[in-house]
DNA sequence: TGCGAATGTCATAGT
DNA sequence: CAACTATGACATTCG
């Protein structure tokens, strides 16, 4: 079978899930991978196979092959070969017409998945006997429950029974698992079976010292586990899991026999710590025999309360973050000491307006401030800047003619502008920023009150870019600091402060310095807020004509801004032609480029082919010369002398005959036919 | 500090 | 004629 390329590697999700569950009185080892939608439904792929896509999860063929390849392990001999009978296409197929929303990593997973989603309990619970035969000699119960599997149900633990449950009978296995009466009389010949087995379980020695239903492979594995923790997690569970907890025994004891795996992963996902043992995400090595099993209980019984107590979000699952630095563990962040973080606390009277106390100094803590909290940093302050939109303050006519002035060149239209990608490598790591604050944008920076950059360190007007958070953060609820120098994202803040912000009392040059973010924006970006122009440069330059004009008409501007707009709407415009004739011109040269390459190679090619003729030219020269001169070799005159090649010449006649003419002859003939070629080339021209 | 690349802007011709 | 495009030329920024 041709394996696909998995869908994963495009950006679906996949988690590997191990799972230990109780069935029919066995513990059962299943190791699967749960599918998680992926972005692009590989629906093409996936019917390649000739299997159905799931509505709720998008299934896949096989990640590979490997794990298939472990199942054999599992196998009682004979029952591996059946098994390998199957296709993976057609057990897959069996899964996927069922709904499963799992990939099983071994046949034999994949089998009693299968079993159960079908409601077979026999095929299940005789795969489990199977299974547990095959590894006797490790779990002793395992062979008792195996034989008596096979007692009660009639060798319905026989593998080639199980497998003639849902299998066997065509098409009937695609339709959904519904209770039939074949079922339910299967589910109750189940209970009866798990009864007898528990008995005979009891009669070999081994006592259930648990639960009912509590899933046990050995004694070993009994002694491995130190505490019982689902006891404990009984007696703690709410009424409605206590309910849940039963349901899932009564699927999980092959009672019912609707049980399918969505309900099963339902049971998973609701309550894992007490229908299941353990569900270990990640690198779990894959188990797959009784033995295996045994052997790595102890790794199990570690592991379990842990990972099932973990509370694993898709978003982790998916980042697979080493250190969980990614979760938003607010209680965690809140913890963190505060203290070498800026502390900004704004006075509400404007009297108290420090600048000193605004911007305090940045010690090195703030400077080492992880990748993490830079992310983490970054998603906050981007719900800040929605905060910051009700920030708006007036028109500062003061702040238009300075704009009016400057002398930058700068664009109102970012068309994935270099100056945002720029400006985000510039502020790359915080002491980038402080060393290009030091020294670069004087313009602005020379008029501002030189205790400010002193507090602040030699800000550059981009980190400032943040003091949007600051602001908010601070002038609200007096949060840190701590986010000033976080935020990356020029792009967004350059949208979002669109809008002058201040308080009353705030000082002109604090303003101005605070502010001093629209350098991040666009000469006429900055033109256009300070002219309170209600439209982004954006939808100016690219709206049609006649929006462009309705708009004009229908908005009561003044003459200043229809001036500008229409000024911004032409620069836009042309900063676009602009650009396209660039790239025009680019390509141009490049194809001109690619052409002298051509034509270089070509004519390379013709010089050759050029040589190789003259070559075969001279090869024909030499051969008529031979040629020639062999047959003056063997011409005799009259006399039966040899003719002499110098006084006489070989001449082809039309119809094919060759003559021996004098030289003179020829030579004669010659300059007459180049004379009447002449005259023919003068009477054409 | 000079240099070259990239980009914005203006003027102008063409569509 | 207005609007737009294309392009050369110049200025500015930045590495």
């Amino acid at each position: 079978m041709k394996y696909l390329k998995p869908w994963w590697s495009d950006g679906g999700g996949l988690l590997h899930l191990t799972i230990l569950l109780s069935l029919a009185g066995l513990r059962v080892d299943l190791d699967l991978y749960l599918l998680l939608p992926p972005p692009t439904l590989l629906r093409d792929e996936f019917l390649l196979l000739g299997c159905p896509t799931s509505s709720a999860y998008a299934l896949s063929p096989f990640p590979a092959s490997g794990g298939w390849g472990r199942a054999g392990q599992l196998h009682p001999k004979g029952r591996e070969s059946d098994l390998a009978a199957l296709s993976e296409g057609q057990l897959f197929r069996e899964l996927c017409a069922l709904g499963v929303p799992f990939i099983p990593r071994t046949r034999v997973d994949a089998w009693l998945v299968h079993s159960v989603a079908a409601g077979d309990a026999d095929g299940a619970r005789g795969l489990l006997g199977s299974a547990a035969a095959a590894s006797s000699s490790a779990v002793e119960v395992g062979a008792s429950v195996d034989g008596g599997s096979q007692e009660a149900t009639g060798g319905g633990g026989d593998p080639h029974e199980a497998r003639s449950g849902p299998l066997a009978t065509g098409e009937e296995q695609k339709a959904p698992a519904e209770p039939t009466s074949d079922m339910l009389d299967a589910g109750g010949r189940a209970s009866e079976e798990i009864e007898v087995l528990r008995e005979r379980c009891e009669a070999v020695g081994y006592s259930s010292q648990h639960e009912e239903n509590e899933p046990r492979v050995s004694t070993l594995r009994e002694s491995l586990q130190p505490n019982n923790k689902n006891k404990q997690n009984k007696a703690d569970k709410p009424a409605w899991e206590t309910e849940k907890t039963a349901k899932s025994r009564r699927h999980l004891n092959g009672t019912d026999p609707s049980l399918c795996l969505e309900d099963l992963f339902q049971l998973l996902s609701s309550q894992p710590e007490n229908s299941l043992e353990g569900i270990s995400l990640g690198d779990i090595p894959l188990l797959s025999s009784g033995s295996e099993v045994m052997n790595s209980s102890a790794h199990y019984n570690m592991n379990f309360s842990q990972a099932i107590s973990q509370d694993v979000s898709l978003h982790e699952a998916m980042l697979l973050c080493p250190n969980n630095t990614f979760r938003r563990d607010p209680v965690k962040r809140t913890s963190q000491p505060q203290e070498p973080f800026l502390q900004l606390n704004f006075p509400t009277n404007p009297e108290q307006t420090n600048l000193t106390g605004f911007l305090p100094p940045v010690d090195n803590q703030m400077r080492n401030l992880t990748s993490q909290d830079l992310l983490y940093d970054l998603d906050v302050n981007i719900f800040d800047e929605i905060n910051l939109m009700s920030l708006a303050a007036d028109f500062d006519p003061v702040e238009v003619s300075q704009l009016f002035e400057e002398p930058d060149s700068d664009s109102g239209l970012s068309l994935n502008s270099s100056q945002g990608s720029s400006s985000v490598a510039k502020s790359n790591s915080s002491q980038s920023m402080y060393e290009e604050g030091a020294i670069g944008y004087s313009s602005d920076l020379d008029s501002f009150p030189h205790d400010l950059e002193g507090a602040v360190g030699g800000y550059s007007p981009e980190p400032i870019c943040h003091r949007d958070h600051v602001i908010d953060s601070g002038f609200h609820d007096g949060v840190a600091f701590q986010h000033i120098f976080h935020n990356h994202t020029y792009h967004l803040q350059a949208e979002s402060t669109s809008k002058y912000f201040s308080w009353p009392g705030m000082s002109q040059r604090v303003s101005r310095y605070l502010n001093d973010t629209d350098r991040n924006l666009s000469r006429d970006e900055r033109r256009a807020k300070a002219l309170h122009i209600p439209f982004s440069v954006e939808e100016i330059v690219c709206m049609p004509v006649d929006s462009f004009n309705n708009m004009l008409s229908r908005y009561n501007l003044t003459d200043l801004q229809v001036s500008l707009i229409r000024d911004i709407r032409r620069r836009g415009k042309n900063k676009v032609a602009a650009q396209n004739c660039r790239k025009r011109k680019l390509d141009i040269i490049l194809n001109l480029e690619e052409d002298v390459c051509n034509l270089q190679a070509k004519k390379e090619t013709l010089e050759r082919e050029r040589a190789q003729c003259n070559k075969a030219i001279n090869i024909m020269k030499q051969k008529l010369h031979d040629l020639y001169h062999d047959v003056f070799r063997k011409l005799r005159d009259d006399q039966g002398r040899p003719v002499n090649p110098n006084h006489y010449a070989l001449q082809c006649s039309h119809d094919g005959s060759v003559l021996i003419v004098p030289k003179e002859l020829v030579t004669s003939g010659h300059k007459k036919e180049n004379q009447k070629g002449k005259r023919k080339r003068e009477k054409r021209n």
